[in-house]
DNA sequence: CTGTTAGCGCCTTCAA
DNA sequence: TTGAAGGCGCTAACAG
């Protein structure tokens, strides 16, 4: 390559990362080399001597949930537009791979994004004590040196159940996500404060996706609850369906609520009330925060996003 | 690290690779400080000197489309299984960055999956002269020199037009992908065959997404189809959001169908009616292909999936 | 402005 | 069974 071109192989270097100044018509040539060699330079080579791969790495517990590709989405969006490629990792709901993950990502990227509601706390303080440039997004733990961008899960669901209270239900049953799931531990405690205001409640395993709220719809009926509210979108999804085929009316005789507002949630019938935070915030504050670590800006502080109530039609007045 | 252990370098090497004979005592040392020292050995300078990552990549268009993080998903559970990691790069829609996003993939993973609908032939032909193990999916070009697994969308969309034809309809609106796609042109192809059952066609362009069928609706209706073929479920989801509004019933007015069988074909009112690949088998053919190519065994032929038509509720007879 | 030199962290011969 | 030595492909000084 450098001798196609008639340089040394560090012309050919400065003439790539055009940062130094090269005579015009020697990078006239190493140009041509370039598209004539269909020369491509080696990112890992690059990034192992010089410290920088000009990407960074996400981590998700799970590509499938359309909650975590939508932060994704608005931090590779910000990474292009600076010129930084983005790598995903998905840990397939393996709370214990994601350290590994995590680890790995980081030597292969300038910082990463980690999204990690179930990853075990020792793991999270074994990331903290790499000194990287590191973002934690969406779970909150004391004495973390991390920075942190999340979302107030548990006023959202609180918002929520006053919502359903001034609705007049007594008797909510909490659709749970995976036990040990930061987001679920916020939002099962918000439920459980609601009794202060004459909301009674039970917890029903259920899970992350649409399958697992349809199947936990009929052991929470047994509880008679007037209203589900559900642990995300999607399990609400499914316990809509559920609801429709044993011929029970969505909201006339009870109300289902879900979490997170992604894409669908308006396009169900009826349309889902839910929570949401704005996710364009959520990818531009966690941009913000990992350039921050990146660049040795001053840290940031922590960062909690507020989160609104949609009313659609899924929620309404208790039946008598 | 080294040292600490009181080895050498390669001694290290040797133990954390597992594959030759280390005495068992100095083995116990070095994972001893490996532990305590919490070393990681780094996957780029591996990678650089070995040639092998241990890692797999795959490129998609848009991760936000539940299609894609579908066979991602089936590929990224083979791998793992086989004791790679995944890497997952999005090519946010921009076909034109696919080609160096997929290179710079190559040079950080043994091989790579490419899932691209659109990206230019001609990128495709620089990307098969790689000589690299690359596995395309979705995409069938005659000519190139690449391992291909793909469905059958040409078939499976004459096979819905073919189900709409018995029930009566004679005019039915194409919402059609993004121009480009491999996809969208044969399933464009089927609906255009099936002229010579007698149905008439229009193609209205739409997109890939809810929102994209949502506000092509409107515009197909003024051609007067008695069913909307859409190019995808997301599409077909949001043409049936729009009907709604409108007060045409889906399907006592109007028929509407999608493609793929995302998981929440089903979970929508009316279930859609729709066609499906096996994600499973499409995912385990991709990995074997992937895998002979990385194993330089005899490269397995081209497969193409058959796809079924799955019959529910958003498809019926033509109103009289 | 450009070529030479010295590694980045690791694996892999080659001797010992 | 082990250590020393030589790169993998590239960038970042350093001399010219």
């Amino acid at each position: 390559m450098a001798e196609a071109a008639g340089v040394s192989i560090a012309t050919v270097s400065r003439v790539l990362s055009g940062r130094r100044s090269v005579r015009p018509e020697a990078a006239e040539r190493v140009h041509a080399a370039v598209t004539a060699l269909g020369y491509r330079p080696n990112p890992a080579a690059k990034g192992l001597v010089s410290g920088r791969f000009d990407t960074i790495g996400v981590l998700v517990p799970d590509l499938a949930n359309p909650y975590f590709s939508g932060v994704l989405k608005a931090v590779t969006v910000h990474a292009a537009a600076d010129g930084l490629r983005t790598l995903v990792a998905d840990a397939d709901n393996h709370a214990s791979s994601e350290l590994e993950l995590a680890c790995g990502l980081l030597r292969q990227a300038d910082g990463i994004v980690v999204v990690a509601p179930r990853m075990a706390v020792s793991d999270l303080r074994v990331l903290a004590a790499e000194c990287a440039p590191v973002v934690l997004v969406n779970r909150v733990e004391s004495g973390l040196a991390l920075p942190v961008v999340t979302v107030d899960a548990f006023g959202a669901t609180f918002a929520l159940c006053g919502l359903l209270s001034r609705l007049g239900h007594r008797r909510l049953a909490y659709l749970a996500g995976t036990a040990g799931s930061w987001h679920n531990a916020e939002r099962w405690r918000a439920v459980q404060r609601a009794a202060a205001f004459g909301l009674e409640s039970v917890a029903i395993p259920a899970g992350e996706g649409v399958d697992q709220g349809y199947e936990a719809f009929e052991h929470a009926m047994r509880h008679g609850p007037t209203a589900l509210v559900a642990f995300n979108d999607l399990v609400a999804i499914g316990a809509m369906r559920a609801a429709r085929q044993c011929g029970i009316r969505v909201p006339e005789d009870l109300s289902i609520t879900g979490c997170d507002d992604i894409a669908l949630a308006r396009h169900v019938d009826p349309a889902l009330t839910t929570t949401a935070a704005d996710q364009r915030a959520l990818g531009d504050r966690t941009w913000q925060m990992l350039r921050a670590v990146l660049y040795g800006e001053p840290l940031p502080d922590p960062v909690c996003l507020a989160v609104q109530v949609i009313e659609r039609g899924s929620a309404g007045p208790v039946p008598w």
